[in-house]
DNA sequence: ACTAACGGGACAGCCCGTTAGT
DNA sequence: ACTAACGGGCTGTCCCGTTAGT
C-alpha cells in the first residue's frame, strides 16, 4: 500500500555538493554561511538580505562567503535546494508507516506545515521561491515537485477507490498545493506563522471533505 | 437579497487629496506616474523596481515624482491603496444584479479572478503585499477586507439556508481567500497567470462542492 | 600652399557635448572632473586611477561624477577625445602662418610634442590609448589620424618636389609617427618628459635628412 | 671586427636563486607559472591580470604562487628579468658571424623584431615596462641597455667611417631606439604586431639611409 | 510644477595575501 | 612543496533623496 517514490526536484545524492571541501572546518563553516543567509533570507528576502549581513551573522568575513558560493545568487540557490532536500526524506519517513496514498498525501502536507511553521531553511526557500522574478539564477520550479507527488498518490487513491466519483487526481492536486501554499502564505503575512497549523486544518478539512469518497 | 458593503480597508475614496491639485497638468502627472510605478513594481517588485525607472517610463524626471510622492514608500503605498479601491466598486456592480449572498461571495470571486490577470494596478498592489516586510510603511493589512466581506456573505448565506450544515462561514470565508490567493499566485509563478481562470475555476468548483447545501 | 583641412577622428563640433547641461555651475563641474579625470589617468593609469580619486580632486562626490559620466569608461573616452579635439585646433594656426607641406608637418609634431610636455589632456590621452586594452569601450583609433594628416601633407610635398626621389610619402608619414610617439613615450619613462624636445629634435633631423629633398 | 659584450641590465644570470630549488617539481612549478604570468601580463598587463588567473592557468593555487613568489611584483620583476636575458644571448649569437659593427647593431634589432613579435615573455617584460609607473617595486632601467649596446656599436661603427659625417653616434643610438620601440608599439595597438616587420623595415632603412655613410 | 544637478551612502564583487593543514 | 580555506580591504556602480534653478 505504499507508493514508489516520484520524480522529486533534487533525486542526486545529498551532503557532498562539491568533491573537495575535505576539511572539516570548512563544512561546518559553509553550514553556518547557508543558515545564516537563511535566516536572512527569511527575514528580509534576497535584496534586502546583503551579503555582509550574512557572513557577520555567520562569524566570517565575505571572503569567506565567497570562497564557498561564487555569487549572492549562489547562497539562494543552495537554501532552495536544502528547502527542497526535506520532502524526500520526509516521504521516506512516511512511507515507514504503511499510510494509504490519500493518507500519505494528507500526512506529507501535515507535516510539511510543522516544517513551513519551524524549519527556518524551510521558510527562507519559500521566500525565495516567491522573490524568483527577482533573483537571476534559474532556481528550480516551484510547486512542481507537490503537484506530482500529490498527482501520483491521488492517482493511486482513486484507484484504490478512495476518492469521490467525479474527482479529477490532478486536478485534485493542484487545488491542494494552492491552498497548502495560500493558507501558509497568508498566516506568514497576518500573524508570522503562529496559526499556520489552525488555518492547514481547516483547509485541510474542507478539501478532503470534497475529495475522500 | 443584496447584501451591504462590507468594511473595507480604503473607504476614503472620493476626490483628489489637496484640492490644488486641480490643476489638469498635475493630476494627469501624477496619473502617469502611479501607472509606471504599478507597472514598475508589478514587474520587478518594490526594491527591484527604482524610482528613475519609474520616472523615466512616466516621461518625467525623478524631481517630478518627488513632488507628488514624499519617497518611494508613498508611491507604493498609492498603488496599494489604487489596488483596493478596485473592490468596493465590484461589489456595487454586482449588488445591481441581484443575486444569492454566496453566489454574490462566489462572483466577486470570479470578477477578481479576471482583474488579477488584466489589471496591472491590481497585480501590482498584490505584489508589493507580498513583499510588504521589505516597505517600512504602513501597508493597510491584506486579505482582512476580503476575509471581512466574504464572512458577511457566507453568514447571510447560512442564515438563508444556503450552506451544508456544519460549515462554519467564517473558516470557509479564510478557506476561499487561501485559495483563491494560492492558486492565483501560483499560477502567476508558473504561467504568468494565463491560466489563472483555470485554476481558480478548479479551485472554486471543489471548494463550493464542499460548502454549498 | 595651404593644405586642407584631413580627415582627423573628431570632425563634429566642438564644445556643447549634449544638447542639455544648461546651468553654467554644470559646465564649470563637467569641467573640473574632467581635468581631474586627466591628472589621475596620466599620473596612475586607468586601473589605478579610481573613481573615488577623481571625484576628491575635482571637489565633488562619486555621485556628482555619474551625473555626468555614465561609467567609469566614459570618463575615459572623454579625455581623449579631448586629446583629440587639440590637433586640429593646431592645424588650424598654423595654416594661417602658410608654410610649405613639408614645413607644416614638421611644425605640427613641433608644436604637438609642446603639447605633450605640458598639457596634462594630452598627456593622460595618450596614456589611456597605450593602455586601451584594459579599458572595454571603443575609442578612437589611436595614430590613424596623425598618420592620415602626414601622409597628406608629404603626398602634396612630393607633388611639389620637396621630397627626396624615392621617398614612400605614406612610409615616410609612418615611420614620423612612430618615431615621434617612441621618442615622447621613452622621455616620459626615463625623465618624465624632461628631455622630451631634446629627443624629438635628435629624432626630427635624422629624419627629415633623409626624407627632405 | 666583433664587438664586446656591454653594460646589460641583468649580468647576474646564472643558475636557480636557492639551491634547494633544485628539486625538479618546483622548477618545473616555477617555470609554468613564470610562463603564465607572461601570458597574462602581456595580454592584461600587471593591474588587470590577477594572480588567481596566473595560477589557474599555470595549474596550480595561488598558494603555489606565492611560495615561489613573495607577492605579485615578484612575478612581475621575473618576468621582466627574463626579458633582458634574450638579449645577451641574441648577441652572442650574432658575433659568431663576424659583422661590422653597423651591421651587428641593424642586425641586433632585426632579430629583436622578431622576438617581440614572437616571444611571449619578450611582450610581456615590455608591457610591464610601459606600466612600470603602476608597478611599485623596481624594475630595471628600460631602453638603457639597448641605447648603451647601440651606442657603443655605433661608435666603433664611426672609428671604422661607416657613418655619414656628422652623425653622432649617441644620438643615433637614442633614435635607433625610440624609432624600433615606436614602431612595434604602433604595430602591436593597431594591428597585433601582424606587420610588425614591415614596419620595422620602413623605418630601418629610412633611419640607415640617413646613418650609414 | 517641474528640471538639472548633486550628495551621501550602500552593496556586490573582486583581489592580494596569509594561515591552517597535509 | 603545495592546497584548501579564509581575512580584510577596496572599487565601480547604483540608488534614494535634496537643492539650485526656472
Amino acid at each position: 500500500m505504499t507508493s514508489s517514490v516520484p520524480a522529486w526536484e533534487n533525486p542526486k545524492s545529498g551532503p557532498p555538493r562539491s568533491p573537495e571541501l575535505v576539511q572539516d572546518r570548512a563544512v561546518r563553516t559553509r553550514a553556518q554561511v547557508l543558515l545564516a543567509a537563511a535566516r536572512h533570507f527569511a527575514g528580509s528576502g534576497f535584496r534586502g538580505a546583503s551579503v555582509k549581513d550574512v557572513a557577520d551573522e555567520a562569524g566570517v568575513t565575505k571572503g569567506a562567503v565567497y570562497f564557498h558560493f561564487v555569487n549572492k545568487e549562489a547562497l539562494a540557490i543552495a537554501v532552495v535546494e536544502e528547502h527542497y532536500a526535506r520532502w524526500p526524506a520526509l516521504l521516506n519517513e512516511l512511507q515507514a508507516e504503511d499510510l494509504s496514498p490519500l493518507d500519505t498525501a494528507v500526512e506529507m502536507l501535515n507535516r510539511a506545515a510543522l516544517a513551513f511553521r519551524d524549519d527556518i531553511v524551510v521558510q527562507a526557500g519559500a521566500r525565495l521561491q516567491i522573490e524568483r522574478s527577482l533573483i537571476d539564477a534559474p532556481l528550480p520550479t516551484p510547486y512542481q515537485g507537490w503537484t506530482d507527488l500529490l498527482s501520483d498518490l491521488l492517482t493511486k487513491a482513486r484507484d484504490e477507490g478512495q476518492l469521490r466519483p467525479g474527482v479529477d487526481p490532478h486536478a485534485a492536486a493542484r487545488v491542494l498545493v494552492s491552498g497548502f501554499f495560500g493558507a501558509q502564505h497568508i498566516s506568514e503575512t497576518l500573524h508570522h506563522r503562529a496559526d499556520l497549523l489552525d488555518r492547514w486544518n481547516e483547509m485541510r478539512d474542507l478539501l478532503t471533505s470534497a475529495i475522500r469518497a
